[in-house]
DNA sequence: ACTAAAATATACAAACTTAGTATATTTTGC
DNA sequence: GCAAAATATACTAAGTTTGTATATTTTAGT
């Protein structure tokens, strides 16, 4: 029923390199994240792979965002992580029609698709310099004592 | 990531009984909705258990809509069979706090909870005499030929 | 009262997914 | 050349889902 751990992760990771604006390598990265080593290495392999982070061989190496985070939405880095879009129901998910009981395309479908639909629009209407901001309005003004 | 089958199940059974709108056996049930016996069984069980249905047991027994299916939601019958609410994310369930990174309740959470609660609003909004009404808008008018 | 048709309770198990770990290898800056 | 990084590949442990099986209880009809 839940996104996975590891799109939470990957969410995170990606936020964390937008907000640093630099390159990092993954064991700042799992620091900051407190997620281990070894499981952070895995997601930015992914996400790497996907493009939507360049990587770094050795010293002095690490991940940097691909983009600038104004053009990464929510939605991108939800569908690397999962391996799919959102969708709320299987149903709704290639190879895996629904043939059980209700004639044809059922009214169940129907709905999921626009749920789903609806999910999936807000995620991608959605970048990571959004996010940003987001954090700044509700934290209000943390300026010094 | 998808609601469980048992969900789908659930709410194609509701949906059956609605619509025959009398009392019907597990067996009968099974059938309209290709799903084995023993698992029809076990998810009307469920539903009975949570006093969406009425159970009869014995001769002529079977199961029923305890409510008109005006007063009967998408949101109640999932909240059934998923055992809690809709959440996108696990961030939002009881007892899994999100507590790695990000300082305090974090900027995630806050868009999680918006896309759940959008979501679980829509859901509730929806009974299933709604959904008979929908299926019947979308088969237009199959009278006599 | 007896019998057959139903639901109920409880437990078990197989398959799949998720979450995380381990090992060995490759690349690159200094 | 050496050490610091990423990469590739494989493995495993735990949890969840999707069922199935067995034995029991209740009730209608005769």
């Amino acid at each position: 029923m839940h996104l996975t751990q590891e799109t939470d992760y990957s969410m995170r990771i990606i936020y964390c390199l937008a907000k640093s604006g630099r390159r990092m390598d993954a064991a700042s990265i799992s620091e900051a994240m407190s997620v281990s080593l070894r499981f952070s290495l895995k997601i930015l392999g992914k996400l790497a792979g996907a493009g939507l982070v360049n990587s770094y061989k050795g010293m002095r190496g690490g991940y940097e965002l691909a983009r600038p985070a104004d053009q990464i939405t929510l939605k991108e880095v939800l569908d690397v992580a999962e391996g799919h879009a959102y969708a709320i129901s299987r149903c709704l998910c290639e190879g895996e029609e629904c043939n059980r009981g209700m004639s044809g395309c059922c009214v169940f479908q129907n709905l999921w698709a626009q749920i789903t639909g609806e999910v999936n629009q807000t995620l991608s209407g959605i970048t990571f310099a959004d996010m940003i901001e987001r954090d700044a309005q509700r934290q209000p003004a943390k300026t010094a004592p």
